[in-house]
DNA sequence: TTGCTTTACGTCCAGCGTAAACATG
DNA sequence: CATGTTTACGCTGGACGTAAAGCAA
């Protein structure tokens, strides 16, 4: 049975009389007089009754029919989903990423994705370290901060997605509150909130030639946490600029003089993973943050792994 | 796109390699690498990805196989229910009768009708005139007494499906209680109830040459009514010998003699039917009432309408 | 007779098989 | 080089078209 007996017999049966049927169809009346034989032979049922008045189904036929056009649309619907499935409209995608990403670009890139692929079923997950959860297969980009490390980082590519920098924040209370920025050197006089991979890393550059002043802060587990401390009085949070986005109203934002560039947000994805999906993520990221794409690009065409994109 | 494509396809996705697949399919290898290309042609992506380790759906392929499997079903799903449909095995019946047809022979054909055909949607309706809704079109079959009038009669076929005699019922309080039988000369002198068309017809001959005395009868609608009035003294109820499957315990039946024999239960059909349900139903009612079979043949085989059976 | 379906038969395309060429690790 | 896929090409079955033959009203 294929699928040219379904549509004759479905023809037959709208038209009820086989000439115009073959008319519709675009084909002489002999061949679909067989066609149709052929199928009652391989059913081994007459579908249709030939009056005089017309051709109807028979009983047989007329539950036939009914699984006849269920299958022309499953056939229909396989070709629409194949398209939309190729054009990343349907999909999973599983996205990881660190707490304060969800501050800057996060946003506005999922906010368009969702409303560009609303028929794509997207996993957010917050974690702490997002390359190797992508890097064991659990996610598929990975927005962290810094270069993931560790067994097949080769077969990652990974662009940054913001630039930050650092700023202070401090309780309504405090005497930095209403100054629109403090030096580095009266930083070092206070207790501070930080992060803790900003306390063990990035951060220390910052405080030469002493650095230890870090070995006595005060360490949050994310951005929310350390103007929380800062509101409490407990001391002077440090944190990227992004974090003016947090809406408190007991605390006060201030500049580090001299600015301070902090590591790059970044974005990672396996370089082997030619989903749609994801390339439809890509091109919005590339849309919302600037540069990126140029940078992709670049990254994807040097990568000796990248041959299916 | 015809259904060679999705089998193709599927068998691919099955086996992962075109020459294993092409193998399972009983064609070479060629031709299989041909009609996928085509395929993918007509769908406008690629549905598999060809590396060294295997062949392998891509995200359109994986939605275009859930499609194409489900049209492969709904295909071989077609067969079947064509051929059951065909068999009578599913569809639907409806069936008219006058009620106390359920106490006889009605109660054995139905429930084995239900039990070999479970998927049949039944539709049993207690009906006044069981053949006057049969020759408007709203029942398939028709169990009624005597031969139905009307226009349209000419396309039914009706046949006897079960004789029976005159009995009476009376309260367990009246004389005739505990008798096995009663003349009919002491009938007469009693207060009667008999249905309504008993009264006006096929009981009046068991009276000559006075039958008025059936004018002052009590009516009832049907034999549990009958039962009921005699079980009040409201008189002797007068009905079919199959009105003994009533268990009440304040009623009591005697015979009538001499034996009088009541029109037989008929059951009526369209001829222009050519339901495979009713032929299924029709067969079942051959194998529980003696003499039906063949009479019914025999009325069909002369029947100038019987065209289509 | 008329209108419609089926049968008969010739034609041509398309799907298949064989053989060779081409990719890829 | 070995394995597996694609391209090339001749062949054949079957789907189609035309013409003629049933068939029912």
């Amino acid at each position: 049975m294929e699928a040219r007996h379904l549509r004759y017999a479905l023809a037959l049966a709208e038209h009820q009389h086989f000439g115009r049927a073959a008319a519709s169809l675009g084909i002489a009346q002999p061949p679909l007089s067989t066609q149709i034989a052929a199928l009652e032979r391989e059913i081994g049922e007459r579908l249709f009754d030939r009056t005089a008045r017309g051709v109807f189904p028979t009983a047989a036929g007329e539950a036939f029919l009914v699984r006849a056009r269920g299958a022309l649309t499953e056939m229909s619907r396989a070709r629409v989903d194949a398209g939309r499935a190729a054009r990343g409209e349907t999909g999973r995608l599983r996205l990881g990423f660190i707490g304060s990403a969800l501050l800057d670009p996060l946003p506005g890139v999922i906010g368009r994705f969702r409303r560009t692929h609303p028929d794509v079923r997207l996993t957010l997950q917050e974690l702490e370290c997002p390359s190797a959860a992508l890097l064991a297969g659990e996610l598929d980009v990975a927005v962290g901060r810094g270069s993931p490390r560790g067994a097949g980082a080769e077969d990652l590519v990974t662009v940054p997605i913001g630039a930050d920098h650092l700023i202070a924040v401090v309780s309504t209370a405090h005497p930095f509150a209403g100054r629109p920025s403090v030096g580095i050197g009266q930083l070092a006089q206070e207790p501070l909130v930080v992060s803790a991979d900003a306390a063990s890393t990035y951060l220390r550059p910052l405080f030469n030639p002493d650095p230890t002043v870090l070995d006595t802060a005060a360490i949050a587990r994310d951005i929310h946490t350390i103007a929380g401390l800062a509101a409490c009085c407990a001391g002077v949070g440090l944190g990227p600029n992004r974090m003016r986005m947090i809406a408190r109203k007991d605390i006060w934002f201030c500049d580090v003089e001299p600015r301070f560039r902090l590591p790059d947000l970044r974005m990672s994805v396996r370089v082997t993973d030619s989903s749609p999906v994801l390339a439809a993520f890509l091109s919005v990221v590339r849309q919302n943050c600037a540069d990126v794409g140029a940078r992709l690009d670049d990254l994807l065409a040097r990568h000796p792994a990248a041959a299916g994109r």
